[in-house]
DNA sequence: ATTACTAAAACTCGAGTAC
DNA sequence: TGTACTCGAGTTTTAGTAA
């Protein structure tokens, strides 16, 4: 992870955009120091550094220096770079939640059912879910706060209706995976928009017929991020 | 240049290589200080710091800590990515040499006459030189430093000969322009190889009579660097 | 105007330890 | 086991200042 103290990381950083790496360039200790958000004496002081630790190459040039990054210096600056790089890229895309099976209120699936809501999941989510969702109880608060951030998320949006008695709210859906392969939707209600200790799930196909799970089952869900 | 704190630009990334950008990450101060290098003690400090400042979201579960990264957090190393990814793309790719165009001792003029030279000259720079070499006094410490690099550099090699009664030692030539426009080749000559406080240029043309350069005029040299 | 020294203030770290 | 406090030692930064 580098002997190089992290401090000078930013100094280099910034003698390196000012084209230090193949030419000198004139600096001030002051306008340095100004750059890095330190005092002219630091700016000194990590130039004196620099050079002690075969960083910089560096030269007085009437009052002001001239300084150039060595081939060490540079190398510090790129492996770094790529230290960076390789966590953000090797950052998986996915928010994972774990919870227990559990049995869900019947009424979801008298809901579910209704033509105002089944032919927006047709068009939307690309199939009618099976009669009935899955309830999933989420333990840790972690996995909790996941659901939150998913919640936050856009996903897609099936509007509520009206049937003249009383209305119908929202449903907001986002394509999952039970279990790393079952396809599926994690979908949120107007209703319960409040409740985040219980995700509900929605399938074209009865899940727990196809993959023999029961209420008490740990299950783990997979969202896809952008 | 962010008013993070750069040491915990580590801890950020470690996190991050964790996966804690979309998922909370269950880990203990200890093993996190182990890969910070840092103590447990620093490790929990820097922990409550990032929280402190919205760089994380924290949570105990249990005796162990989850932790996930907010967007500021994120951002954060976002930022300094891109920081140093423009600082090394931004960064020119050519050497430049200031200094004063002075006559030259005329004997350069004959020696690159040559058969032995001119037969290389041609199929290794693809011109045979004006008979003469423009001489370039260097002034300025740091620049004598860059031709001393370019010096190091591999160019490309004319070999040198002998025509029985005495040899001729080998020149190294390096592409470059002068006052970046017209073409010339910037050479080292295998008996001044110590001095380089002068730097000689050859061209397919008279430079003086084209340009109208004369003895005292500043010129710049810019050699492109791989 | 510069750089860079000294001394003191401000931090950071880790050992010891409470819970 | 765990986290996270206090406190002393070491390090870094800055103010003041010399050259």
């Amino acid at each position: 992870m580098s002997e190089l103290k992290i401090q000078h990381l930013i100094t280099l950083t910034e003698l390196l955009s000012k084209g230090a790496k193949h030419n000198f360039i004139s600096i001030t200790t002051s306008s340095l120091g100004k750059n890095i958000h330190k005092s002219q004496q630091a700016a000194s002081k990590h130039l004196l550094e620099l050079e002690e630790g075969g960083l910089i190459q560096r030269m007085m040039s009437g009052r002001k220096i001239s300084v150039k990054l060595t081939k060490k210096g540079y190398d510090q600056i790129a492996d770094m770079y790529n230290l960076i790089k390789n966590s953000l890229e090797s950052s998986p895309s996915e928010i994972e939640i774990g919870g227990i099976l559990v049995s869900g209120m019947g009424e979801g699936a008298y809901y579910m059912s209704l033509k105002g809501y089944t032919k927006q999941f047709k068009t939307k989510i690309g199939y009618v879910p099976f009669p009935g969702t899955l309830n999933i109880k989420i333990e840790k608060k972690e996995h909790i706060e996941s659901l939150r951030q998913v919640n936050n998320m856009p996903g897609k949006q099936i509007d509520g209706f009206s049937d003249g008695k009383r209305t119908y709210g929202w449903v907001r859906c986002y394509s999952c995976t039970l279990n790393g392969k079952i396809p599926c939707n994690l979908i949120f209600l107007e209703r319960t928009h409040h409740d985040l200790s219980v995700a509900e799930l929605i399938s074209e196909f009865d899940i727990r017929k196809k993959t023999g799970l029961k209420n008490g089952d740990r299950i783990t869900i997979t969202i896809p991020v952008s």
